[in-house]
DNA sequence: CCAAATTCTTATCTTAAGTTAACGTTTTGA
DNA sequence: TCAAAACGTTAACTTAAGATAAGAATTTGG
């Protein structure tokens, strides 16, 4: 994929929920990068401050920790998600997780100066303001839910939950990755699959 | 607490973070109302859309979801901060929990039209855009911590955290509430506090 | 002011999840 | 291509949490 699709794929993407004109387009393609992240690679790494929003306009990325030296996985970014550590570029303070690419991938990435930029600009500033609000409120909801999700659900009713809704996170993404974007350690989520097989059997 | 009082510090919490003017004020204000919430009187109900984005000014509510007949509280809110249920507000379908006041409380509110119309507006769309931008970054950030630990700590090392910081909740709040907040059982909770008491006795 | 409801703790029992380890299979990368 | 690493399942054991119930202390509302 060259520079030219993925900023034509991150506009696009952008005009799903915010019509922009060619003139405000031409205002803000010179303030977006466009990189490769290699799988295992990390866009984001814990002490350094995470000084970009990505949009993932090819491949996938996985958000988590590591904790006594165990990776627990926070959760999955696939195509037309963005991306970033908020807290870290939000606050200015380093982030405590990872977000590394899954698969080789291709980022729309807006840096923190350039995002303050564009929200200051006369021609864009609204807009990029009215953007980022609807990004922000869009990731809002998800976590809405998940916290939702954690204090009203059993993990195997997390799990079905994903079976029904999730179904790319369940083709694409490792079984151990699951469990512990789940909640729960791999053996157990093996436990909870063969209950499940053996009630659907 | 009278009317104005409330409008007021309404702009000074607005005024943390985003500066007005008086002329920009003047424009906001009339979009603004300012409510009165009893006791155990629901702000948000399962069914109905949620309609207003509430800044607390005085008093305390809590969010929670029936289960099974059982309440499950989701987190609390107490004075200058925001509350809604998100998703019902934005997505205008209806709401799946309660949102409900712990004590007599005072609310300046903010409804659906009134904030589309205000971010419409010539003179203070783009800094609507801006504050509410900044108000779904602020609880974006909650949210991340918030799942953060649910998937990185036993409800032990949860609970141990809420007391080096969340003074102001196990306060004001009855344990069983905290207890769901944590994601377990009041009963759970009851042992989890014991275990600490012998540790530190 | 007092009865009823709520709150918190404690105990018992049950159930589910964590831990560790072993084993076969698949994937990876040198 | 082939050895090493990663992955998923299973088993045995340990630990913690859920469910239920009872009782004491506190709060609430009429």
């Amino acid at each position: 994929m060259d520079t030219l699709t993925a900023l034509n794929q991150f506009r696009e993407h952008i005009q799903t929920f915010v019509p922009l004109t060619d003139t405000e387009w031409q205002v803000i393609v010179p303030y977006l990068e466009v990189s490769v992240l290699k799988k295992k690679k990390n866009f984001v790494e814990p002490g350094k401050v995470c000084n970009q929003i990505g949009l993932v306009v090819k491949g996938s990325v996985r958000f988590f920790h590591v904790k006594d030296g165990e990776e627990i996985t926070g959760y999955f970014c696939f195509e037309n998600e963005f991306i970033s550590s908020y807290k870290s570029f939000l606050t200015r303070q380093p982030a405590i997780n990872y977000i590394q690419a899954l698969e080789d991938s291709i980022l729309v990435t807006l840096n923190y100066n350039n995002t303050q930029q564009l929200y200051a600009d006369d021609l864009v500033g609204h807009k990029m303001e009215r953007i980022y609000r609807l990004v922000a409120e869009h990731y809002l909801i998800c976590y809405e839910d998940r916290v939702t999700s954690f204090i009203t659900q059993s993990p195997e009713e997390r799990y079905n939950k994903l079976l029904e809704t999730g179904g790319e996170v369940l083709q694409r993404i490792p079984q151990h990755y699951v469990a512990n974007f789940l909640g729960i350690t791999p053996v157990s989520l093996s436990r909870i699959r063969r209950r499940i097989m053996k009630i659907s059997a």
